[in-house]
DNA sequence: AATTTTCTCCATCAAACGATGGAAACATGG
DNA sequence: CCATGTTTCCATCGTTTGATGGAGAAAATT
């Protein structure tokens, strides 16, 4: 059941698609304050006022943007939680890295922009963004880290929370951290997957064997 | 020795000082473009006109910020090295992430400033911000994960820059992570560094032992 | 073909932006 | 007390920002 914003953009060459898919751009790369209505509008090659004509205010287009990446986000974390499901630790965790690193570096804008949306307040409102925060207990859930939303520690919340914000700050930065490694941008992903496989599973497997604090879902 | 910059700083209670510190307050909370000189000048309580007298441009305000945190991490890079020279890599990694956690709780700012400085452009110039990535491979160096600058495999570079990704969105995103821990300020950082630990240590030891891929001060 | 609806642009608005010149307040040394 | 240099504020500049009304083109409907 597609949403209303869904429908509305299910046609990628009508002029608000063209046009939300300019301003997911701009504002993944400049954030809120910095991407104006004009640079929008510039980049799909309209006047302003069709732009207010088809989304309205600037905030609005803002708030379709993340409630896209909010609706795509959580089709992927169920789909990939149905892929895991029933497999050891080990491999649910190396497998959801690949999945979300696939995802991610594929939609680097949305990344950028859930990850700014959360951490950067904007002028106008205090509100504005959809908070990572939401996100956390859903993948410690996913991952089969915890039994369910309301029993997950302070502690193994932190834990996936180090892995999420890895993974998506290595997605977002990748502009500026893919030089610094000298590799190229196909390699780039594959370098990323092995250091957050090597960097978690040691750490959450070794936990597990030691203490069982993580519960496992076919236990 | 200290720097122009330091030397204009030096008495906290000047105009120029307190402008610097308002701005920097301001720009590490809503970026270069979300901060306008006017929010400026009434945190600080003074005329634009005064802001302009001692600073000129907005984006020489904005350079000083960074040029300042430049000089600081770069002090407390050495200090950490000088303190766990010689020591083994567990403990290397132990007592570094304690004092990096230390210093970059008590200037969230900055340290959010230098993430954001690498993650968003701003409107005006491409190439505002001090990148973290020179950092990386400092940091590689002082904590005795290779030997030198130039030797540093990609590999090695990734997972350094996953620690300082994990360490830097930690303490920069504490106003919106903390509230889903559900722990008080002080807990939050005991909490973070545990994780930190818990998460890199396992990863880097194993490693050693395994491969001897990185080499290490003593040998 | 005529009419209605949908769309796009031109011109423009008020407010906020970065930035500046000049007058007034302040301090300092003679 | 005055002269000189520094600092602060008021008023204002030109530009850009978000946003809108209305004229006309394009497409759809009748």
């Amino acid at each position: 059941m597609p949403t209303t914003l869904e429908k509305a953009l299910s046609n990628p060459d009508s002029m608000k698609a063209r046009i939300f898919s300019s301003a997911q751009k701009l504002f993944a790369e400049y954030g809120y304050d910095g991407t104006t209505t004009r640079m929008i509008a510039k980049d799909v090659g309209i006047d302003i006022s069709t732009l207010y004509y088809h989304w309205g205010e600037k905030r609005e287009l803002y708030m379709a943007v993340l409630e896209n990446f909010n609706n795509e986000i959580d089709r992927k974390l169920k789909e990939i939680e149905s892929i895991v499901r029933g497999k050891s630790l080990n491999t649910r965790l190396e497998v959801a890295i690949d999945a979300m690193c696939d995802y991610l570096f594929q939609n680097i804008d949305v990344t950028r922009l859930i990850l700014f949306s959360s951490f950067i307040r904007s002028r106008e409102t205090d509100d504005l963004g959809v908070a990572i925060s939401d996100y956390i207990s859903n993948i410690a859930v996913s991952m089969g880290l915890a039994m369910d939303k309301t029993s997950i520690t302070a502690t193994a919340k932190a834990r996936v929370m180090a892995m999420v914000l890895s993974l998506f700050s290595f997605a977002s930065g990748e502009q500026f951290l893919r030089p610094v490694l000298g590799v190229e941008q196909a390699h780039y992903m594959e370098i990323i997957k092995d250091t957050l496989k090597f960097i978690l599973i040691p750490a959450f497997t070794q936990e597990r064997q030691e203490k069982k604090e993580f519960t496992s879902p076919e236990a």
